[in-house]
RNA sequence: GGGGGUGUAGUUCAGUUGGUUAGAACGCUUGCCUGUCACGCAAGAGGCCGCGAGUUCGAGUCUCGUCACUCCCGCCA
């Protein structure tokens, strides 16, 4: 028995054909004289009918499969009769009448039903993830993700990149995340790191002059897990030489113009917009907006600077920064949705939310009578308001009111039902800060990693300013989500050595840490850059899923766990021994 | 590390003020049925109410602890 078509591709033109079917059982419809049964495989569904008028042994046996069987099937190809075929099933016009049956493999009862409509709970579908992934959605998704790899691949080739492999198995760097360690038995005691990123690697590609690399990669990352965030996820990473970082950027659009074309045959504009770092945070109060609607934040600092309202001015003068969104129509707004949206701000530690309801012939509010009559105008000028609408303030450190008031931005965008899951709106991020600054260990942090250039006219700066140094880095945001970023590195050892310093990294360990580096750098580096994207992060999107895991087939839990197998597990105590790891619990 | 949500039949859920026998739907089993396609009809099986303490005459329900899954903050590009 060979098969001879799948489950999705026969039609009334295949008519009285033989065939070969092979597949699991969706359903079995058994009405005593005669059993229908759907056979599904990866592409479709095909209905099989076994009538013992076309054969008593075949409609026979047919009495015994139950749903999830495998079988093979060798019939004929039929037209249903007139009002019998099926408008809803892509093979609906046809039916296979089955002359030989084959039960390759008998099925327990799965623990829930394989179809889209029943929603089982997630620990169950991790658990029988192999059943989950017979799902049409899951299914669709993953078939999704092999287009979109495929486009990435032709597209990348076609411009001629090199796809190359790096080490898993590297050295642990300082800076960013948490590693994985994996212990090394030749070498006891000795770690290797599981790579975060293949980023310096790409970069000695470039200086060994492959000058256009890419690879999809898996990333280790050891931090808490989100909707949005696996310890082990893929990234479309790319590395070029002899370009500037508007060149990297157009065959970034052009990357995922494909794969929006290959994934959904959705056509994106011929360029994205862009806008540099600090526009972003002055209009969004994120350095990822969104920009599928609008609700953008209003600096107020100078109209209430010398306003009544103690929380106001004191804010203002101790160097914070007092902003606003305009809800436009939203006045009727009930006190609990108020209450709602202070709690909703007060988890990005904002202190609290003041409101303004303007009314035909007054201000509603708790703060209104603070102030005076210009400072009235002023806002009203300033926030365009109107009867009808509610504004909402947040008066803070600027970090604070700027992420509180973006993310009640947010917020505001989904209760009001702004956001809709079919536009797709990217923004280029541009000019980043090069560093912040770590309150806690009181020292100077890159903000992207430490290997990207600064921009040219702010070289300067290093020993001066550090905080006003801008970077030559971007970030891709699509619909609010950060979904790649990269920048042009530094490819002088001596600016390297310089940023590194600056870093708090002195020589000595510079050298420890990054000599390969710094040494390579020293050996004929050409100008390069890159960028990398988060594929699961841009499935997700592309796929409208809320979570990451439903375009991973084997993801983990948020304890990074994997229900399907059980890991992670207990070592076997001669496999610590030949390692020399001896486990402790902490406390004991 | 912190905050929120969930946990009852194979699955998804309901379960009132703490009250005696814990329900529904789907699934499953058996029987009937020759045109269904989420087939239909009839009968049936199926429960450590996550786990452990406590309060109480009595706990699915209240209290404390704990575990798992999940969303968020911190953390992380």
């Amino acid at each position: 028995m060979k098969r001879t078509h799948t489950c999705s591709q026969l039609r009334d033109t295949h008519i009285d054909r033989e065939v070969v079917l092979m597949g699991w059982v969706q359903h079995r419809r058994d009405h005593g004289g005669v059993i229908f049964i759907d056979l599904r495989d990866k592409d479709g569904i095909t209905q099989i009918v076994f009538n013992p008028v076309i054969s008593e042994s075949v409609h026979g046996k047919a009495q015994e499969i139950r749903s999830e069987y495998v079988l093979g099937i060798r019939g004929k190809v039929s037209a249903r009769p007139g009002d019998m075929r099926n408008p809803h099933m892509e093979t609906g016009a046809i039916e296979i009448l089955a002359e030989e049956l084959k039960i390759f493999s008998r099925a327990k009862t799965p623990a829930f039903l394989i179809e889209d409509r029943v929603e089982a709970s997630e620990s169950i579908r991790l658990q029988y993830r192999y059943l989950d992934l017979r799902r049409p959605q899951l299914k669709k998704n993953i078939l999704d993700r092999h287009k979109a790899t495929m486009a990435i691949r032709n597209y990348l080739d076609s411009k001629g990149f090199i796809d190359i492999e790096t080490p898993f198995l590297t050295k642990s760097t300082p800076e960013g995340a948490r590693d994985y360690l994996v212990p090394s038995r030749v070498n006891q005691g000795d770690f290797y790191a599981l790579p975060q990123s293949p980023q310096l690697f790409k970069q000695l590609l470039m200086i060994a002059g492959f000058d256009r690399y890419y690879q999809i990669v898996r990333c280790f990352r050891d931090e808490d897990l989100r909707a949005d965030r696996q310890p082990e996820f893929t990234q479309i990473d790319m590395e070029l030489s002899f370009v500037n970082e508007h060149e990297i950027m157009e065959i970034a659009e052009g990357l995922i113009r494909k794969i929006f074309k290959q994934v959904l045959n959705y056509e994106l504009a011929p360029t994205f917009p862009q806008i540099t770092y600090d526009e972003a945070i002055d209009r969004f109060g994120i350095d990822r907006p969104d920009l599928r609607f609008g609700l953008e934040l209003c600096n107020v600092s100078d109209i209430v600077k010398d306003a009544g309202f103690k929380v106001f001015a004191d804010v203002t003068k101790n160097g914070g920064l007092v902003k606003a969104i305009n809800a436009k129509g939203c006045a009727s707004f009930s006190r609990k949705q108020i209450d709602e949206l202070t709690d909703f701000v007060s988890v990005y530690r904002a202190k609290g939310l003041a409101w303004i309801k303007i009314k035909e012939d007054q201000w509603q509010s708790p703060i209104a009578k603070f102030f005076t009559d210009d400072e009235q105008k002023a806002l009203s000028k300033r926030l365009d308001l109107e009867p009808g609408d509610i504004v909402f303030f947040v008066a803070d450190q600027p970090k604070i009111t700027n992420e509180a008031l973006g993310q009640l931005r947010n917020e505001l965008g989904r209760r009001l039902e702004l956001i809709r899951d079919d536009v797709f709106e990217f923004t280029w991020v541009t000019e980043f800060p090069l560093f912040d600054y770590d309150e806690t260990e009181k020292r100077y942090q890159s903000l992207h990693h430490p290997f990207t250039a600064p921009l040219e006219s702010d070289i300067d700066k290093i020993s001066t300013a550090p905080l006003e140094i801008k970077s030559r880095a971007y970030d891709l945001v699509l619909n609010g989500i950060e979904i790649g970023g990269g920048s042009i590195r530094i490819h002088d050892s001596a600016l390297q050595e310089r940023v590194l310093n600056c870093l708090g990294i002195d020589a000595e360990e510079a050298q420890e840490k990054f000599g390969f580096l710094l040494e390579a750098l020293a050996s004929g580096a050409p100008p390069h850059g890159g960028i990398a994207f988060g594929l699961d992060r841009l499935m997700m999107i592309l796929c409208k899923e809320d979570s990451i895991r439903n375009v991973i087939a084997f993801p983990k839990t948020q304890k990074a766990t994997c229900l399907l197998t059980g890991a992670p597990s207990k070592a076997a105590p001669s496999q610590l021994q030949e390692l020399a790891i001896k486990v402790s619990k902490i406390g004991e």
